[in-house]
DNA sequence: CTGATATATTCTTATACAAGACCTAAAGAA
DNA sequence: TTCTTTAGGTCTTGTATAAGAATATATCAG
């Protein structure tokens, strides 16, 4: 019998805020089954047809999946998913691009003041930084640092050296699931310092990539450079 | 008293592929308010529920626009939308930057066989080619050139000059309706007639991005290739 | 191991009422 | 008269509920 306060709202839209605030806030985990739609209704004292309602907009932003006959579960940014979503390289033949990692440092020190605005940090707070060199075919295709508040991952330093996709470590170690990312994208000249990296020669262009990560919650937590080498590879992106 | 024939699709999926089809086939053209739920549900003998649920499924699909209180409308793609949606290049403050048109060329010509194959012409099928040179505070900061199935767009080099935005163009003249765009963005050096056209020295580094726009039905349309200066500018894409 | 059956789940369809937008005509003020 | 306001009616989409169908899975008899 929970309380649904908030009076002036739609019903289906609190059963919907109530439901979404028990995965937010980790009381229903990735992959656990949700109460039924006739449990949900008896729960919230409402009619299975409003329960359900409230579910169906849960799955429009790709928070739960709904199966008929099995139930609906909080949705699992599966490693598929999320490199399908999140990591844009291509082939030539718009086969996904999947760079291996080649070295990884990762470093714990304080933020700059545009990490700190960024990640909603005090300034010179505790980030961890974690630079990759990576590979496809033993080339080295891609520099990119991450930058995260360093409170929300605890001992992310002992995990080295890390898995390739850090999105699913973020939602199974840290309970950071990853939904939304903006990106800026600039060609520029290779620095001497990313020429190196990548071991190509200084004013080489290279595809700057920018991107903030969101949570559920709408934080950002994660600042993340990326430098591509296109000329096997692309960015490949779907506006609609 | 229309048919609804194909036994086995739920009566709400019919409904919406009947009104769908109306759209696409242009009898209801963009803007046209549609029957209401119950003109509808009268139509084709089903609730008030499941036409509405027919037209919340095309809304979903951004085919269509709801407001209580005033009907159902066929979407009508603003310069405003489109530009939103298709038109991803920013300043450094987020803020929209709008190139201006600067000069411009129509060309009609043989598709070459990329051309043809990505617009599904025959070999060497005709083509109009519309290259532009745009600027943002008179510093030419963009080349383009897209290329489209001369007999979907008659008599289009007659309309030059274009107006900024092509997609509203091809909508109201054509009733093309642009819905989606998938893109392919590199960093590359600037070949000498980009170096050019857009008045920087060979070799500095270009974002080419290479669009493919489809409209309704599914089709290619437009193969597009544009080509960036990124110094004060950048393309901004939210991934979610 | 196979097939029927039971059960739990989501999906489809329908109905009733509420809320918002808009028009029109009556009432009132200048 | 002319303009503004207001009240009501009507058309629209939005919300809530209920009953039955379709689907998946476990259970049990043979």
């Amino acid at each position: 019998m929970s309380s649904l306060s908030e009076q002036a709202l739609p019903l289906y839209q609190r059963v919907h805020d109530a439901v979404m605030a028990r995965i937010v806030s980790g009381d229903l985990t990735p992959g656990a089954m949700l109460p039924s739609e006739f449990d949900l209704a008896a729960q919230y004292s409402v009619s299975q047809g409003t329960a359900r309602k409230a579910l169906n907009k849960l799955e429009q932003s790709g928070l739960v999946e709904r199966h008929q006959g099995k139930g609906t579960f909080v949705a699992t940014t599966t490693p598929e998913t999320s490199l399908f979503h999140f990591f844009r390289l291509r082939h030539q033949d718009e086969s996904q691009a999947i760079p291996q990692p080649f070295s990884e440092t990762i470093r714990r020190r304080a933020a700059n003041a545009k990490e700190a605005q960024v990640l909603g940090l005090e300034a010179r707070g505790a980030v961890f930084e974690i630079a990759r060199v990576r590979c496809i075919k033993k080339t080295k295709v891609c520099y990119e640092t991450s930058v995260l508040n360093a409170d929300l991952f605890p001992g992310l330093k002992e995990r080295s050296p890390l898995p390739n996709a850090l999105y699913p470590l973020y939602q199974r170690s840290y309970g950071v699931t990853i939904v939304r990312a903006d990106e800026q994208l600039r060609a520029i000249e290779a620095t001497s310092s990313i020429a190196n990296m990548l071991a190509v020669s200084e004013a080489t262009p290279v595809l700057e990539v920018e991107r903030r990560a969101f949570d559920i919650v709408g934080r950002v937590v994660e600042l993340r450079f990326s430098f591509y080498l296109t000329s096997q590879l692309h960015y490949s992106v779907s506006l609609r």
